[in-house]
DNA sequence: ATAATATGAAACGACACCGTTGCGTATCGA
DNA sequence: TCGATACGCAACGGTGTCGTTTCATATTAT
């Protein structure tokens, strides 16, 4: 017994994998997604091209390329807003304002598109998403509206979900059919709008 | 001269182009579409194969692929829900019914999907069904919410385009993340609980 | 009957990807 | 140094779709 580092992982020996290579392949995909394509769209011939490596460091790494893809949206920092503090109302407008200017990203706009098209076809890589992206972002809107229930913001007997979704969606409403340019202050108007209804009477 | 039928098509001789293989053909474009595919998975050869048709016949009649869907898109009878009576509440619950409900038809999803996410690739596309999906439900929804104001049901000051944006996003964001299954009530859950902010104070 | 056009079927060459393999080179541990 | 593994690259045969063409047949007006 002459080797091993006693903790699980032994190195196998030979030239190891390139970190720097794995980056750029995930970055090549999500980069060709950004642009617009849809998940079948996606070949591994492009993501190699642009990543300037052979198919074969692809192939070593996924064996598919839903695979891929699950891996390249995990690795999409979930940049959540940071914490916030002051009143329900500037949390809110605070958070929707990162969704807004999110949603003006080419990248951001194309991922949630195929996180929303094509969690019929993918259901892996939809899920995944919604773990990523959306769970964390969920729970975060409603602990900042459940704070407002506990302390008298708002109505003690506010549906959550429901607030949520009435939020959330017509922030999407609006970005998504934008026939105009969005306001500014898209994210003030929609939450003091909203808030009427959800303050205590 | 010893033709013509003075109007202005005149038939220019020879047989004439089969109705029913281009009904046909639409019919194979959108249950394609339905099951799924992108525009631009959406192949030639499996609409004419789907359709019983030669390639020829759909050559001939569309020069693209995106003229295709705008006229299959077209063809899609926007079954707006019948005119409404009663309350603007009543009116906005009748009318989310029957998008909550399309919602669950795999067909309405796909082209939903198709139009929200291919707005990018495929303007003209987008564009079209906006035209034919969107604005005329937009209009009667602005209607109702007029009428509301115009009555005293509604804030004489509501903001319509944002009120416009709650309802249909709330119940947009519903219908697409929904983790579980629908509520039957969804839409008077959505609409009593918007209504709170609309109502004069 | 005849001319004109449409139809479905089949085949064409071209291209883009597929997933795999072989090659020479690079980088690690022993 | 040497064996092992990963690298980028180029090529393989296979498949699916493209848009076009050819063909025999069908349908219409004159």
């Amino acid at each position: 017994m002459t080797m091993q580092q006693t903790d699980g992982a032994v190195r196998p020996a030979g030239r190891p994998r390139s970190e720097k290579a794995e980056k750029a392949i995930i970055e090549a995909a999500l980069d060709i997604l950004g642009e617009g394509s849809g998940v079948s769209e996606l070949s591994i011939e492009a993501i190699a091209a642009r990543a300037g490596v052979g198919k074969t460091t692809i192939y070593r790494r996924w064996s598919n390329k839903e695979d891929l893809v699950v891996d390249a949206l995990a690795s999409l920092k979930p940049p959540i807003a940071p914490l916030k503090g002051e009143s329900v109302r500037d949390d809110l407008v605070a958070y929707l304002q990162v969704v807004q200017s999110e949603s003006s990203h080419v990248r951001t706009r194309c991922i949630m598109n195929i996180a929303m098209s094509q969690s019929d076809r993918h259901p892996r890589v939809a899920e995944r998403f919604h773990e990523i992206a959306i769970k964390p972002r969920q729970e975060m809107l409603s602990a900042v509206l459940e704070r407002g229930m506990a302390n008298g913001e708002l109505r003690a007997d506010l549906d959550v979900p429901m607030a949520m979704a009435i939020l959330s969606g017509t922030m999407m409403w609006r970005t998504k059919w934008a026939d105009d340019t969005l306001p500014a202050d898209l994210a003030e108007q929609i939450v003091d709008e909203v808030l009427r209804g959800f303050r205590p009477r």
